[in-house]
DNA sequence: CTAAATGTGAAACTATTGTTTCATATCAGA
DNA sequence: TCTGATATGAAACAATAGTTTCACATTTAG
């Protein structure tokens, strides 16, 4: 049998996919130069060899782990954003659409039971404070992607300044990726008031927060 | 001449001074793993051994470099914060002094042209995504501080779910420590409408945001 | 079934990591 | 100036990093 019959995948498909998942984890858990290919391979029981024959380098394998979640993520959102219908009547009602079609899918799967996801949603966060990253072929895409949020925002707010929507989306941004990983110090902060790991309690005061806010912001409020 | 009379300090000080800015530099760059001690001492222009000698290891000197500049800055927070009044009659004025106590110091920082308070800045944002750092004595020293900050929010918003401003403390912190680090993804995003570098403009954009967006989490509105 | 393509296993390789050593040089206080 | 304490310089240390090698096993496609 040359191939797994029940699956349809070949069985070096599989391992790709241990060493990706596991890449996720560990690159979530203590990003990219906190983690050694041996991490990856001894948690993944595999051969160190392996991630550099399947994917030729450590820097190769984090591209795609990156990139294998890219093209679903962005479709979601612009599927969210699509299903809305955003205008400068009702700015409030827009802004708040606008914020759960870029933010919700992050949150609902950094809340969700899907590991992978979560992973993937903390991982990106990492990206967001390291410059190493900034400008390759991965991070043009997002901005591709981040451009139909922006042009959304500019609808609904017609009379704001381009750089007044540039920050508001620079808010969003933040407080959407903080929000997906949990890195517990406000949990003992709060005295367990606060706990990072239920994101979907967060969700409703998040869209109160960056929705108000950023009608405030673009509307230049004195 | 046993001690230098124009600057009054050691020459070994010298030295620690000299790895405790350059390490902040560096580790503001490109995290704690990703800078190597022969990192340090070569853009120092210094022996690598000097590193183990001054602060022991490489983790100690990483803690010393948070450790500098904790409480100036707590203090500087703490001030802002007792120089004006919080009450609840006047909710929207109240928070934004709030806000303006927490996040100033840093946006100031940020933007001014200090470079060692500039890269503690970054250096604090990468320390929030990781977890490995949290449950130190560096952590709790700043959730001690933090308190002060929760504590006024309450004070504010007396009506509000313990849940609820904790939430507003976490949407001032992620979108504060984001602010800090320039990452220039959002400048080439924007096409040059937004600069990172230009934290001083981005202040009273930031104050509408954050101090808006916490009166309506506060409040609930629904 | 057979032959070519592909994947695995175990080890080794080279470069780099943080750290240590110790002789020498410099400094601090009397 | 003298003496013990402290700092420097240069090299080496053991451990770990990412990567490569190659014989062997397995899978793929005709």
């Amino acid at each position: 049998m040359n191939q797994n019959v029940t699956t349809g995948y070949k069985k070096s498909d599989i391992v790709r996919t241990r060493l990706l998942d596991t890449a996720e984890e560990l690159f979530a858990e203590r990003g990219y130069f906190g983690v050694s290919v041996r991490d990856i391979t001894e948690r993944a029981s595999l051969r160190n060899a392996s991630v550099n024959y399947h994917f030729a380098s450590k820097e190769m394998l984090f591209m795609a782990v990156i990139d294998r979640r890219i093209e679903p993520l962005a479709q979601i959102r612009t599927e969210r954003l699509h299903a809305v219908d955003v205008s400068p009547t009702r700015p409030q009602s827009s802004a708040r659409h606008i914020v759960d079609s870029f933010a919700g899918p992050m949150l609902d799967f950094a809340g969700g039971d899907s590991p992978g996801w979560k992973n993937y949603c903390i991982l990106i966060a990492h990206l967001a404070v390291q410059k190493i990253w900034t400008d390759n072929v991965v991070s043009r895409k997002y901005d591709e992607h981040a451009h139909k949020f922006i042009d959304a925002l500019h609808a609904t707010f017609p009379g704001a300044s381009a750089y007044r929507i540039q920050c508001c989306f620079q808010f969003l941004l933040s407080t959407t990726l903080y929000a997906v990983c949990d890195n517990k110090r406000l949990d003992t902060l709060s005295g367990g008031v606060f706990q990072s790991v239920d994101v979907k309690r967060l969700k409703e005061p998040f869209l109160d927060f960056v929705s108000s806010g950023i009608v405030s912001t673009a509307q230049e409020t004195k």
